[in-house]
DNA sequence: TACAAATAATTAGTGTGACAAATATATGAA
DNA sequence: TTCATATATTTGTCACACTAATTATTTGTA
């Protein structure tokens, strides 16, 4: 194989991460979900994990923190979350979901859930932790932290 | 396998990709190479490819119409690039490299090559062939248009 | 010929991603 | 205690992605 095929890896693999995005968008648009993919990101770790700060969260979701930032003034402004000031840190905040995130959470979780299986068809259970030890080790050859398993 | 767990693959994936973009866009940066890596791939397919228009090459390096427009625009800006007015078409441009874009080519693209081979390191050329056909899947199960093997 | 529909490219608006710098607060060592 | 250093978050800037709307031109058809 030459060095020219084997680069395209890049290509093929930016290409279809915008393609999983794009799908996932405009199901979010056409289902009126309110939020981006990005947003449903954070909303949805925010439920299983209370208080963090945008730090903490900023590791689960492998976001820098100025985007963070954004995405959190996104949802605050449409109500789904607060920033709480930490009472032992005057530097951070204590980041919880409204009750209206609480709704939003359970009521899109299991359609986001659908919407992601679409991308699977025709591949197998192998296929799917392939997928994940070649995407994680291209991420680790690149100085990305190892995650645990779960 | 949970759904849950399965839905992972899209995290993975954005993951990935933009680790991979990161990562060659700062080598771009310390190798003083005056390109982004977007940038990069629209002038490496303007020299494999003459007098393309501007659609051609959108479905070429599958980035839509706007986002071409401005990669072109700094492009040009640069002065690697030239949009020729198409004589049989007055809508449309016949894009084309200048010689200082030719020399650009010539000079990034062993470098980028070496950029790229980082991300395989510890991965076989059967690793190779199974992520291409699984990217490929996912891409056409969302709709993505066939693109036939070179 | 005339005119509606299609096409090529651009513009505008919003969201996200990366990086650098700024602000505010906390911590640790002299 | 004090001051340098570290940490949490925000702000600013540029680039890219997607959508919708706009402009200019071409094409198909009556």
């Amino acid at each position: 194989m030459t060095h020219e095929q084997f680069a395209k890896y890049s290509f093929l693999l930016d290409r279809t991460a915008r393609k999983v995005k794009q799908y996932a968008q405009q199901q979010f648009k056409s289902g009126e979900f309110d939020v981006t993919v990005d947003q449903w990101l954070v909303l949805k770790n925010l439920s299983e994990n209370h208080l963090l700060s945008q730090t903490q969260l900023a590791q689960l979701v492998f976001k820098d923190h100025p985007t963070l930032t954004r995405i959190i003034d996104l949802l605050c402004k449409k109500g789904y979350m607060e920033r709480i000031p930490n009472p032992n840190d005057r530097r951070s905040f204590q980041l919880h979901l409204t009750t209206s995130g609480e709704e939003k959470v359970r009521a899109l979780r299991p359609q986001i859930l659908e919407i992601r299986e679409k991308a699977w068809e025709n591949l197998s259970e192998t296929d799917f932790e392939e997928f994940k030890r070649i995407l994680n080790t291209i991420y680790m050859n690149l100085g990305g932290q190892e995650t645990e398993e779960e």
